[in-house]
DNA sequence: AAATATTGTTCCACATAATGGAACTTTGTA
DNA sequence: TACAAAGTTCCATTATGTGGAACAATATTT
């Protein structure tokens, strides 16, 4: 999970030197982020690709099954995807240390709980565990957010020293999701030292209106993974009163899998 | 969602006729399988792929963050799949549709309810309810099944007709899961006959032992997707009573999201 | 219904990217 | 330290992907 090796520019998009393997994974990208199915000449538009060069590379995957093909002849992300991922989220050995402890959080605070890593500039989300109260939220799990707008993001980033700190942020956009998501590198920075001094961090509907968190900074010994956990709710039910309540349960989680982890994944190397 | 189209062997085992793409698929798919981490030799090994070769494929698979590397150089499934798959999972529309079904039977029986989808001759779990009270089940979602020991697998064969059941089943191996696990097609095709006769169909600790279930089979008007609901717990709790007294409520479920999908899904086309 | 435009599919000479053997570097082990 | 095993790089050869154009199948318009 180390990123921003070379080949990864700036703002977070990589160069693509992958040649066949590249092209074809802009395309699953392109087909995935899209509202919907979408037709042949919907993609046509989007990849600059001939038609025939896209129309066999469409052909592939769908052999592949990374892609589908509906009864309309449009494509959409195939299942074959899910399988896939479904072995990688098993075999987590991060996820795994650190299910009973967000379980345990989740006992205490009847809250949802989030664990999530940090990949470039985004947010990763391995894990949750959701009470039955709750309408049941849209699921979250793998889902990539930016890092300056989810607590676990910044709490994250907090715990990077300062030049990495800055090579994370740089070239950053700051789309605003909503009136609180913080604007730009300077208010990110001014959070983060906070959230350092602190110890964890606050989203206060800065990415979805309605839903805030607090989270705490995972890191593993040798610096090379850095993740988060977090207590999640909505904002008619969770004041800033009771996540700052529980701060203190959430920075505890956070250190007892980081002493987990020492035990579990320390010995090797 | 229609497959079984030329290029796939009796024995479930595709032609790869995708070139470089096929290939790295294959790589995917020997990591994936693994146990845990691979080091290079092992995969080496397990493909037939000269070193050089197999050298630069794992590269470019890591590049575009379909594999990672650990800190002892071991190759696993990256995170980046699970961001693909969450796309593909939160835009599947008939799991959508199927959602507050599933919920309701949930509520009714107390007990997890899950949804899959046939595909070649495997289930593929697609959404599960679970309640709080069970120590959280392996989760099931993305996950892989053969369909002759599962409730939901052999519900859905149920509802194909005769040739195409002889092609699906045709070649299928019977590994013998647990002690109730059917061993032959011919086991497999009379207790079809008997889910046909009922609608519904049982796994009795088939596929894995203590786990029992009731699964009744979805179909879509075209006949291109089959899929099925089921409600399951463990055997200490539910008794054959149980499930026989669940199996109306389960094709109730059934057919409340078939006439979803006839109404939202129909009127394309 | 015929004409036209749009969308989707196939083909093949050509260019590019993958191949695989060998040389080389690094890491682990006796 | 010497040796073996594991991992990485290089480059001439060859397989594979490319993209333009011609073709086929649908929509859309007149």
């Amino acid at each position: 999970m180390d990123l921003n090796s070379e080949g990864v520019k700036a703002n977070g998009r990589r160069d693509r030197e992958t040649g066949t393997l590249g092209k074809l994974v802009a395309l699953l990208d392109l087909v995935a982020l899209a509202d919907g199915p979408m037709r042949f000449t919907d993609i046509l538009s989007l990849s600059d690709q001939p038609r025939g060069t896209l129309h066999r590379q469409l052909s592939h995957l769908v052999e592949e099954g990374l892609l589908e093909v509906d009864r309309d002849g449009r494509y959409l992300i195939g299942l074959r995807l899910l399988t896939l991922a479904s072995r990688s989220w098993a075999r987590n050995e991060f996820r795994a240390i650190a299910e009973p402890h967000l379980q345990r959080l989740h006992d205490v605070t009847c809250e949802t709980v989030h664990l999530g890593v940090l990949h470039g500039a985004e947010v990763i989300y391995l894990d949750k565990v959701e009470g039955r109260q709750s309408v049941r939220m849209y699921s979250q799990i793998g889902n990539a957010s930016p890092t300056y707008c989810t607590g676990i993001g910044k709490a994250a980033l907090s715990a990077l020293d300062d030049t990495e700190l800055a090579t994370r942020i740089a070239g950053l956009e700051f789309h605003p999701y909503t009136g609180q998501t913080l604007h730009n590198a300077g208010e990110l920075l001014s959070d983060i030292s906070e959230i350092r001094r602190r110890g964890y961090a606050f989203d206060l509907e800065e990415h979805e209106s309605g839903i805030c968190c607090v989270a705490a900074p995972i890191r593993s010994d040798d610096g090379h993974m850095l993740a988060g956990v977090s207590v999640t709710g909505p904002a008619y039910r969770v004041t800033p009163q009771s996540l700052q309540a529980w701060a203190p349960l959430v920075v505890a989680a956070a250190q007892s899998i980081m002493m987990d982890m020492r035990n579990r994944m320390g010995p090797k190397r």
